[in-house]
DNA sequence: GCGCGATGTATCGCCGCGATACATCGGACG
DNA sequence: CGTCCGATGTATCGCGGCGATACATCGCGC
């Protein structure tokens, strides 16, 4: 979601509509666009719901020409306190949200904000969800194999191993996470 | 687009929705859903549109019981000409539509309904959109490699390998196309 | 001095998603 | 022999994101 990419980046620093959607595509890369018709309307909401301020970083309005069409000053977004709650609330949720496609690389685009025990249950149910998936896939790739075009199979087998990769590198992150949080109590 | 998808399967047989939707599952695999929330809005679009035609395939409504909550039969739905006209118009499309990162994938799927030469435009169409944000992020990761922290960088880079694993299977693709068509006129 | 691309705010309609509701049917299990 | 459950089946609703588009300003090169 959207609304968490905002707060973690205003967390930082307070920024503006533009520098907010650079920051997001340099944060998330290849993963997410996040268009301005997603994050004009978004920071509308989290405005009137009051995590968030806007202001004007413009004073220079004044009464200069334009009754009509007036001059668009730069309007900077603040968290608020209540802003900085939800943060930390949706920082510490790993619940299955925290685990679908889109929400996943939010997430974990802000794990160094994150606690590191929430960090590894949600790494680890990102991992078991994408799992399922596969061998629902596999299964049913089994059952109807035969019946399918080479292309349709092709899809199927990239797809297949695309999940493959992100399980490994799953695998991979968990494991260094444990092995730094060395408060070993289980491990012989 | 969901329209492509449904037009491709049921040019193959006539189907409703339910099995609309388990065909979907088959021949998407891992790479995109499709819930009844779009494919029943679609149905009717397409409908009222003139693409499809909607039938009861269960004639045993009749007199029975109720006069309300009337017992809901099967609904099978059947591709008209104009339907069958709009298929090839959209396998026909080679544009930037077609290499959008949720179209892409229903055109591979039903590639063996695709004329060999808008096959190999497509995969090309895609694989340069790919290369043009793989570069973007790249320019834009080394700008700002410094400043990120590490969860974030290795999202970056995970991205980064993922994409590039797309674009050398899109290269074998391609090359499997071409010297599948040997009317080589230009190779020496 | 003029145009063009970057900066900047904003809206609109489309489409897909997840949740939910509701109904029927066949088989498993007590 | 009843009943409960999971698969089959049709359908809607609200939300959130996307791409296109509009419009305005600023700084730079030519």
């Amino acid at each position: 979601m959207l609304e968490l990419a905002v707060l973690g980046l205003l967390h930082e620093s307070p920024l503006h509509g533009y520098e907010l959607r650079q920051r997001l595509k340099a944060t998330l890369g290849t993963f997410r666009a996040f268009s301005y018709g997603s994050l004009y309307p978004t920071l509308r909401r989290m405005r009137d719901t009051g995590w968030i301020t806007e202001d004007e970083g413009d004073a220079e309005v004044v009464a200069g020409a334009p009754p009509l069409t007036g001059r668009r000053g730069k309007v900077v977004y603040r968290l608020t306190a209540e802003g900085k709650e939800r943060l930390q609330e949706l920082l510490a949720e790993a619940g299955p949200s925290s685990w679908e496609d889109e929400t996943f690389g939010v997430h974990f685009a802000f794990f160094s904000q994150t606690d590191p025990e929430v960090r590894v249950r949600i790494l680890e149910g990102r991992r078991s969800r994408l799992e399922e998936r596969r061998e629902g896939v596999r299964a049913s790739l089994a059952r109807t194999r035969a019946r399918l075009d080479s292309y349709t199979l092709q899809l199927q087998e990239h797809g297949l191993e695309s999940v493959d990769r992100e399980v490994r590198w799953l695998t991979e992150l968990i494991e260094t996470e444990r092995s730094q949080s060395n408060t070993g109590t289980t491990q012989p």
